[in-house]
DNA sequence: AACAATTTTTTTAATGATTCTAAAAAAATA
DNA sequence: TATTTTTTTAGAATCATTAAAAAAATTGTT
């Protein structure tokens, strides 16, 4: 149902989010919310929009991602120093992360069991719990 | 007890790791290993080494850095993408990070307990399991 | 539809963390 | 001691990212 008109929903993501629905934001959008959970990088995200044949700049990329991130459409997810990853799965959750091959996966909320994590200081606030499974090939 | 020979300890750790204890990797272990758990990034640790009179290049911090991470001496721990934190701590657990100042803090692995995490796959194996707690100062 | 006001995009340059390189210095080996 | 190997160094190079300034697009209002 969702060819027919394939940017009204993105449309609808974007205005819905108070951003404004230009070219590059509905692209980008359009790769990244595509039904399926996704994890890009900028660069990444960049070469696939330019694949597609749109002509996107590499710091509109970066720019969008950062407003779709503030804009809570979007999660930074933090697995290696050198380049971040966003999630389109907006809802709390952890990952697998494959350092061979930079996979990231998600995990279930629900399935993981964590306890026993120390109070936190009195002055400091939760901000979020971020759960890693870091995994390599066996082969390499 | 350590106050009379201050360089013996590291020596043998150096030594112990196959490390020569060259004059900056002495230096900069005197100032990691010195009983309590450090967590440390090269900038950071290039300026203490600074300011406690060593001359050490930038260089040889991150070279020293990655060479007792090798050796299996220090623990890289991913907290933010942009930089790096070595950990002096190299038993397995885990982090509290606070955001808004950087800061790390060691949790207790025997303290948490983690349950239901899915099974990796077959061609995959297990690297470690990170847990971060992220808070950010109440105040700010 | 046209217009001005505001936002976004673009290009280019700057930044910060890290690595690389090639030469000099130090340490180990013969 | 002479020679080989390893480390250190300074500076250049690189990579991901952000900043600044100008150009282009979008919006609400006539």
């Amino acid at each position: 149902m969702e060819k027919i008109r394939p940017y009204s929903n993105v449309i609808r993501t974007l205005t819905g989010a108070g951003l404004r629905p230009t070219r590059q934001r509905l692209a980008l959008s359009r790769l990244l919310f595509d039904g399926k959970n996704r994890h890009v990088t900028a660069e990444g995200l960049h070469t696939e929009a330019s694949l597609s044949g749109q002509k996107i700049s590499l710091a509109t990329v970066y720019n969008a991602l950062n407003t779709l991130k503030s804009a809570g459409l979007l999660q930074e997810i933090i697995v290696n120093s050198g380049c971040s990853y966003f999630d389109t799965n907006i809802t709390e959750h952890h990952h697998i992360f494959n350092e061979d091959n930079n996979e990231l996966t998600d995990i279930n909320l629900e399935d993981v069991q964590l306890k026993g994590l120390p109070s936190i200081n009195s002055c400091e606030k939760l901000e979020r719990i971020d759960v890693i499974v870091r995994v390599k090939n066996k082969n390499t």
